[in-house]
RNA sequence: GGACAGGUACCGAAGCGGUCAACCGGGCUGGACUGUAAAUCCAGUGGCUUAGCCUUCGGAGGUUCGAAUCCUCCCCUGUCCA
């Protein structure tokens, strides 16, 4: 017997809360859902990921998934875990996120199926258009203030010192709206999110039922935490945004290859499509032989490939195992540059390699890889510099061409992972 | 407006006339170990032409051979009183 929707969410541990009936009211037919994705940003981070899986699971369990962008609540914000009042964003700017968002769920949802097509709906389309009184009548009416107030997320910002504006404390009769925009004009009944939008959830739900006596459903998934305490999803150098633009397909390899421990099986059954079967093998495997770190190298493959395509995912691999691996002199020069793709470089004139050269104290100053040329010293002391590849000892030594990777490429390196790349002008 | 308390490097926090570029902890950066991990251990953490020199301890002056340390004024923060 084959799993409902809601079991298999259910193993994977993505259910973190749920309406009564849901498992009944999606294991009986084929439903439509819908989460809302916010355009705070121009590009989806890895955080979006969870929410983005959950609907193509859905979508491969028969039901139609439909990915709502904000356009329109965009522009007002959402006070769920929030602390403080924040940032409007232009309308333009939403815009420009809206494209982008748009491009990134593309993979993941199957837009052309013959019966269950996925949707994209844009709330500015109906928010928009609708006026304020027509608002109060039809939305606002249904919404007594005690309700709204005994609501979490806005009794944590009504108690807090700055308050709440009233714009982002009508944001929940919004969202709610949209649920029962969606269910009126496209049979929509089901709504899912990220656990901190139960509360929205549920007035969407009860708007639902008392604007169309229509029962409607929902669930949430949990927060993805991160067994060594940091913000999931966020790294020394920044967000891991699925926008190959923003973190290139290398970095997201390593993201996810860098997995703590703990948290690798939870984020294979969360991230990937493996089944249970293959993950608690790859479970007894990380048990048996952590070095191996073959759960790492499956979760980093699959969300690479997922993500960015089985074409960038190989090269990520590639790249990791130069990287990693060594000598640098045997990769071409042509090969080193895509490697190196996203390291920052130094573009220097030929004339600093000709004759005496340059410092390399001076060398990691001028490109930024050092602050100052006594970090730079301390650096080369502590024996954590290194030239393409070699470790260089001597805080007097002196770069000249014949450094130069075929005359044009010269690699530095700080610590393990930290690149930098310095060419000659053309 | 008045009375205290206090402002020290990325953060917290010592120092209270010379031996202070400034104890210590955290963070951060390296190194060792390892699995491109965690934990642990070690080193470094103002700049430089580095056995030395230069610029720092809220700001500006002053006392002194010598000040982060004492004095004056100013600015800011916290608490209490109005």
């Amino acid at each position: 017997m084959s799993k409902t929707i809601f079991e298999e969410l259910s193993w994977r541990g993505l259910v973190y809360d749920a309406t009564p009936e849901f498992d009944a009211w999606t294991a009986s037919g084929s439903r439509t859902a819908y989460i809302g994705f916010d355009p705070t940003a121009s590009s989806l981070h890895v955080g979006s990921l969870l929410p983005i899986m959950g609907l193509a699971r859905m979508q491969r369990f028969g039901h139609r998934p439909v990915a709502l962008v904000g356009g329109g609540t965009g522009l007002i914000g959402d006070p769920s875990g929030k602390t403080a009042e924040r940032q409007m964003l232009t309308r333009d700017a939403v815009e420009e996120n809206l494209r982008g968002i748009q491009t990134q769920l593309e993979p993941f949802l199957d837009f052309g199926a013959v019966s269950n097509a996925a949707l994209m709906v844009n709330n500015l389309d109906w928010l928009g258009p609708m006026g304020l009184v027509e608002f109060l009548r039809d939305v606002g009416k249904h919404f007594t203030v005690n309700y709204m107030l005994a609501k979490e997320s806005v009794k944590r910002r009504v108690q807090s010192e700055d308050g709440i504006s009233y714009t982002e404390f009508t944001y929940m009769m919004l969202q709610a709206y949209d649920f029962l925009e969606l269910s009126r004009t496209h049979d929509c009944d089901i709504q899912m999110g990220g656990s901190d939008q139960w509360g929205n959830i549920m007035a969407g739900i009860d708007l639902v039922r008392k604007a169309s006596s229509r029962k409607a459903h929902g669930l949430v998934f949990p927060l993805v935490t991160n067994a060594s305490g940091t913000k999931f999803g966020k790294t020394e150098s920044g967000t891991i945004w699925l926008d190959p633009e923003r973190t290139s397909p290398y970095r997201f390899y390593q993201f996810w290859l860098n997995t703590d421990d703990r948290d690798v099986v939870p984020y294979l059954k969360y991230f990937t499509w493996l089944s249970e079967d293959a993950i608690s093998e790859l479970s007894d495997i990380h048990e048996a032989q952590p070095g191996r770190r073959e759960a790492h190298r499956v979760l980093a493959r699959e969300v690479t490939a997922l993500v960015h395509g089985e074409a960038e995912r190989d090269q990520a691999e590639e790249a990791a195992a130069v990287l990693f691996g060594g000598a640098l002199d045997k990769v071409p020069v042509k090969d080193l540059r895509d490697i190196f793709d996203d390291v920052p470089s130094t573009v220097l004139p030929r004339e600093a390699f000709s004759g005496d050269g340059t410092g390399i104290l001076e060398l990691c100053e001028r490109t930024g890889l050092t602050a100052s040329r006594g970090e730079a010293r301390r650096l080369v002391r502590a024996g954590g510099l290194f030239v393409n590849n070699e470790r260089q000892g001597d805080e007097q030594a002196v770069i000249t061409a014949s450094h130069l990777i075929e005359g044009e490429l010269l690699v530095l390196r700080k610590g393990k992972k930290s690149y930098h790349l310095v060419q000659i002008e053309a």
